[in-house]
DNA sequence: AGTACGTCCTGATCGC
DNA sequence: TGCGATCAGGACGTAC
């Protein structure tokens, strides 16, 4: 599932295969629910003859600059993944969307559960949602955690998912971070202490930072086939294996319907 | 307003 | 062995 790391990582993909500098010819959508705005056919219309000049990053969001002024925002969702592939090679069946460049290769949207969006704005920042602090910026404090977190009642675990608390994590990074922070992800959000919040940004960057070094250093050692996913995290996903720190059986429970993995010897319900 | 839960999707895995 | 049931979850809509 692409959070922060896969999607920079997606990011510097594109960069480096030297995208920016490059015109769309022609655009396939594939299944039109992806595109939340505008209609599939001023979509593709917007799009086409279209040069690309920047790609940005926020939270999870791609936003690739357009020489309209408008951008393209992509959302990998829980699946999806990008390409750039010649035009002659065949396409997997799981592409949904493709975009024909300048110079005869192909910008590729895989995405088997379609669960990725897209988007054509001319204000990327009226079009995406409220989005918290990104996580690797210096404007993700401490004050600025304990801020968002200050009067909620849900589970911690719940908040972090909060794309308006933090841009960027999903459920493995949050688990990871709360493992990191010795912090079980039940606790109330508001019951965190301040010592507690400074751990726990201080393990959010500690975990994100070392995840996109992981991913820099495989594109290196693997281009031009670098990997769209890594194993990054360290606590193991599945209910009794041995904690990597304590050797405690790992629990496995959920919360909110995800899937979550703790150490109950590392992170104490209660402190 | 804050919190919780169902929904969208389909490949992979599980269990009988 | 085969096949139906279940699982996975990001973001959003709806409900309380």
């Amino acid at each position: 599932m692409p959070e922060l790391p896969e999607v920079e990582n997606a990011r510097r993909i594109l960069i480096r295969a030297e995208l920016p500098g490059r015109a769309f010819t022609s655009v396939r959508v594939g299944w039109g629910n992806s595109v939340r705005s505008p209609s599939v056919e001023d979509f593709v219309l917007g799009l086409h003859s279209r040069r690309v000049e920047e790609i940005d990053r926020r939270g999870k969001y791609l936003l690739l600059a357009l020489d309209s002024g408008e951008t393209l925002i992509i959302h990998l969702g829980m699946t999806g993944g990008l390409s750039i592939q010649p035009q002659t090679q065949a396409a997997d069946p799981m592409v949904r969307h493709s975009f024909a460049l300048d110079d005869r290769r192909e910008l590729r949207f895989r995405d088997p559960r379609k669960f990725g969006h897209l988007w054509l704005t001319p204000d990327a920042g009226q079009t995406l949602p409220d989005l918290g602090p990104e996580p690797l910026s210096p404007e993700f404090t401490t004050e600025a955690l304990a801020a968002k977190l200050a009067g909620r009642n849900a589970p911690i675990k719940a908040m972090l998912l909060e794309q308006s608390v933090v841009a960027g994590l999903g459920n493995l990074y949050v688990d990871e971070s709360l493992y990191g922070a010795g912090i079980h992800p039940l606790r109330t959000a508001q019951a965190l202490d301040n010592g507690e919040i400074v751990r726990l940004q201080e393990s959010i960057v500690g975990c994100l930072n070392a995840a996109t070094a992981q991913y820099d250093r495989a594109r290196d050692a693997e281009w031009p086939d670098p990997p769209s996913a890594l194993h990054t995290w360290t606590i193991p996903r599945k209910d009794g294996e041995s904690c990597p720190k304590c050797a405690a059986a790992i629990a496995g429970i959920r919360v909110r319907g995800r899937g979550t993995f703790f150490c109950p010897e590392c992170q104490k319900e209660s402190c």
